[in-house]
DNA sequence: ATAAAATATTTGACAAAATCAAATAAATTA
DNA sequence: TAATTTATTTGATTTTGTCAAATATTTTAT
C-alpha cells in the first residue's frame, strides 16, 4: 500500500469513527444525562480525590460550562463539593448516595449495552476487535500530535494509588531486570511507611494519569528539616518517551525548594540507566556508591544529591 | 483474556476515542467551518448528484437543521441548489467554483495534517495502525446493532458509478469463480448501453453506499413496454449479510410495478447462489437453462421471471 | 383516475451545549 | 510584600441541535 493510500484509508476511518461516536455511547444517551454528563460522572466515581481543573484537563472541557454542569449536579443532588485541604482554591468532587445510585445504573447499562455487542461477535472477531483497539490507543497516545492538552496530567495520591504503585514496581522490576519479591516487599514497606507518617506540609505523591490508566509515579518524604528524599519513581512502559520521567522529578525538585529543604537525595541502582540519566540532566550528582546483594541479583547502590 | 476484560476493553476504548475525536479532525477545525459544515462539505464535494435528505441520511442530522446550514453555505456563496429533474421535491446539491476552492483548501489541509502524523510513524507502525482501523471498520459495520440509521443507503448512479461498476464486476467475479475479462467486457457493453440509451422514465440504475465506500448496485432496463429487465446486481464482499442484495432486488421490483411493466426478467448463471437464493425468495421462477461455453468456464445460463 | 399516504424540504419556536471574557479567592513566585 | 499564577465562578452570548408543523411533490391504494 502506497503512502498516499495510507493517508486515505486514516482519513476514512477518522469519518467514521465521527459517524459512530454517537452509537459508540448509546448506552449513556438514553438517561436525564448528556454524554458530557456521563463522562464527568465517571470520572468523580473513579477517583475520590478529583477536582474540577483535574477534569478539565482529563474530558478537554471549558472551565466555565464545566462549572455550570457541576452546580447543576450539585443541585440535583448527585454530586457535592468539599474543601479541599492541601489547596483552599479547589473543591474535591464526590458522588452522594444518591450519585452513586445513578452511576451506578448507568454504569451498568453501558456495560450491558457492550456486553451484549461482544456476545454477538465471534470469539476470534472479539480477539481482533480488542487488539485493533488497543493497537490505535497505543499509537495515537505514543504520539504527541494527537495530544488533547498534553497525554498525561499528574495529580496527588488517593486512595488505591498505593497499591498501584507496589503492584507496578514488583511486576515491572521482574520482567525487566529479574527483581525477586523481595523488592516488591520493600516498596510495600516505603509506601506503608509514607501512608503512616504523611505529613501534607512537607511530603508528597504524584501520580500521573493517561487516559483513565495510571502510567508514573514518584513521592518526596521528609528525611529531615534540611534533607528530603526522592523515592519510587517509576514510568509504566506504555507512557516513555514523554518525558514523563523528567516531568515528575522536576516537579519534586519544585517541591523541595517550595518547602525550604536545603537539599534532595535519592538511592537507585546503577543498572536503572533511564532513571539515571534523567537525576543527571537535572543537575543530581552521585556522592557515593556501594556493592550490595538484594532482590536475587548483585547490584551497585547509588546515592544522588542535589543542591537546592 | 475473560470475557469481563473484553468488555472493559472496549469501553475504555470509546471513552478515548472520544476523547481524541477533536484531535482527529483538527486539520477541519482551524476554519471559518464546524466540523459538521466540513463533513457536509466533503461529502457535497464527492457526490455530483447528492440530495438534503441523502446527507441526512449519511451523516446522521436532522433534516431541520441541515436545511439552516445549506441556506447559511448557500447565502455565503459556497453551494448552490438545483432542482432535480427526476424528483421534484429535492434539490441537488453542488459546490460554487467559490465552494470548490474553499474545499480544496479544507480537504488539503486535512489530507497534510495526516500525512505529517503519518510520516512521523515506523512502516510497521503505519501498516499495524491501518490495518487495525479497517478492523474495527469492518467488525463495526457489520454487526447491525451499531447502525446510525442503516449501515447503508441507495441512491440513483452519477458520473464515476458506472466504472466503478464494470471495475467491480470483473475483479470480484475473477477472484471468486475464475472468470476472464471476457466477462467484463461484457458488463462495460451492459454499462456503455445503459448510458446511451438511459430513458429516465422507464429505467433506474441504483447504488448503495456504506461508509463512503460504494458497496453495491443493480439496474432494470427496458425490454419492451411490457417487459424490463434486470441487470448488474452486485454486492461486495465487505458489505455482505446485510440483506443489500435483496434490499436491491427488491427496489427494482416496486420500480417495475410503478413503471407498468408485466413482467421482470433476468439472466444469469446457477453457479452465482447467493444471488439465485434472492430470486427466489422474491417470487421469480426458472423458466429456461441453457449450457454456454463462456469467460473462460463450462456454465450453465438461466432466465428467470416475475409477473408483476 | 382520484384520494390517501409518504417523502423532501423548509420554517418557527425552543432548549441544550459550548465559548469567551471578566471577576474572585487562594497559592506561588519574584 | 507585590506580582503572578491557578482554581473556580459568573455574566453575556453564540452555536448547535431538537421538535413540531407547514408546503410541495411523488407514490401508493382504491
Amino acid at each position: 500500500m502506497i503512502f498516499e493510500e495510507r493517508i486515505n484509508a486514516v482519513r476514512h476511518f477518522n469519518r467514521f469513527i465521527t459517524r459512530q461516536i454517537g452509537a459508540l455511547q448509546e448506552g449513556l444517551l438514553h438517561s436525564p444525562y448528556s454524554l458530557t454528563e456521563s463522562r464527568i460522572l465517571f470520572e468523580i466515581a473513579n477517583h475520590s480525590q478529583i477536582t474540577a481543573s483535574d477534569l478539565t484537563r482529563q474530558l478537554g472541557l471549558d472551565p466555565g460550562y464545566l462549572s455550570r454542569i457541576l452546580t447543576r449536579l450539585e443541585e440535583q443532588g448527585v454530586i457535592y463539593k468539599e474543601r479541599s485541604e492541601t489547596d483552599g482554591r479547589q473543591r474535591i468532587l464526590k458522588l452522594t448516595s444518591e450519585g452513586k445510585a445513578v452511576f451506578s445504573l448507568l454504569n451498568q447499562r453501558s456495560y450491558d449495552e457492550v456486553s451484549e455487542f461482544l456476545s454477538e461477535l465471534s470469539d476470534i472477531e472479539q480477539q481482533q476487535l480488542i487488539h485493533a483497539m488497543q493497537t490505535i490507543e497505543g499509537i495515537l497516545t505514543k504520539n504527541r500530535r494527537f495530544k488533547f492538552s498534553g497525554p498525561y496530567f499528574l495529580r496527588q495520591h488517593e486512595p488505591g494509588d498505593m497499591g498501584w504503585i507496589v503492584h507496578k514496581h514488583g511486576a515491572l522490576y521482574a520482567k525487566e531486570y529479574g527483581w525477586n519479591e523481595q523488592f516488591e516487599a520493600l516498596v510495600a514497606q516505603i509506601v506503608a511507611d509514607f501512608i503512616n507518617h504523611y505529613n501534607p506540609d512537607k511530603e508528597r505523591c504524584w501520580i500521573a494519569e493517561m487516559n483513565g490508566d495510571i502510567v508514573g509515579s514518584v513521592m518526596v518524604v521528609h528525611e529531615s528539616d534540611a534533607i528530603a528524599k526522592l523515592r519510587l519513581l517509576l514510568v509504566d512502559p506504555q507512557a516513555r518517551g514523554l518525558g514523563l520521567g523528567t516531568h515528575l522529578v522536576q516537579e519534586c525538585i519544585r517541591f523541595a525548594k517550595r518547602k525550604e529543604y536545603q537539599k534532595l537525595v535519592l538511592w537507585t541502582n546503577s543498572v536503572l540507566i533511564a532513571a539515571r540519566h534523567i537525576y543527571q540532566k537535572l543537575g543530581f550528582t552521585l556522592v557515593a556508591e556501594e556493592k550490595h546483594h538484594s532482590f536475587g541479583h548483585e547490584l551497585i547502590g547509588e546515592t544522588w544529591e542535589l543542591e537546592l
